[in-house]
DNA sequence: GCCACTACTGTGCATTGCGCAGTAGTGTGC
DNA sequence: GCACACTACTGCGCAATGCACAGTAGTGGC
């Protein structure tokens, strides 16, 4: 199975679960999610998502100088984006429970 | 969250993993599915999953008459839709435990 | 000066789930 | 016999979203 289908519609998620711990920007939020097991996580997959999460009023977002390369755009979570994470979580957490229930009801290969 | 965007590859799995337990025709997987726990699904998306999976050779088809309405198109798996499952399977359990992971790790609310 | 690494933006594409309309067979009630 | 409901499948067009790729820029090593 391709991996990246499986991204559709849970990159929000665990963008908002990187952020959560504590504030990053992009590329950095590209290395945390490929640290955490994501390796196939596009990079503009994720920019892409941060602009969304941000014009979607979820994020906060502020830029500071760098000393080792262009200035970074630090994205945050607010109240909305909190919000957003928590019902995310449980969606996915139930979806995920459904899905295991199905798979262990197959016949042993 | 939007659930329809879970889906998004995994219903192919989902569908596998039903027909994999018997044979079934689309509107009686789709009632399978739908009594598993995936409500939303919706039948248009499982009639095209069966139509992609048969044309990419991972089911068997034939058609039986019925006594309480139209012809019934039953799909079975193939040797090629058993391998096919048990790697979206492998694939799908590791996602999710990435997930779980990341999740885990939040801030508590 | 050239290259590598960091960091972000924009464009266009492919996949895939869904809404909706349409076709068709069977049985029920009037 | 006709309208209607339920079963069952097909086709069309749309929307969301992840990604490849190209481009812009800053810093530092050789």
């Amino acid at each position: 199975m391709d991996s990246t289908q499986l991204l559709k519609g849970v990159l929000d998620l665990a963008v908002l679960a990187v952020l959560d711990e504590r504030d990053g920007y992009g590329y950095d939020v590209v290395r945390r999610l490929r640290e955490a097991g994501l390796e196939d996580v596009g990079d503009a997959s994720v920019y892409g998502t941060l602009r969304r999460l941000f014009k979607a009023g979820a994020l906060t977002s502020y830029v500071v100088a760098s000393d080792e390369g262009p200035h970074r755009k630090y994205y945050g979570l607010n109240d909305v984006g909190r919000d957003q994470l928590a019902s995310s979580a449980a969606t996915w957490t139930a979806f995920a429970a459904t899905m295991a229930d199905l798979l262990k009801e197959r016949r042993p290969s």
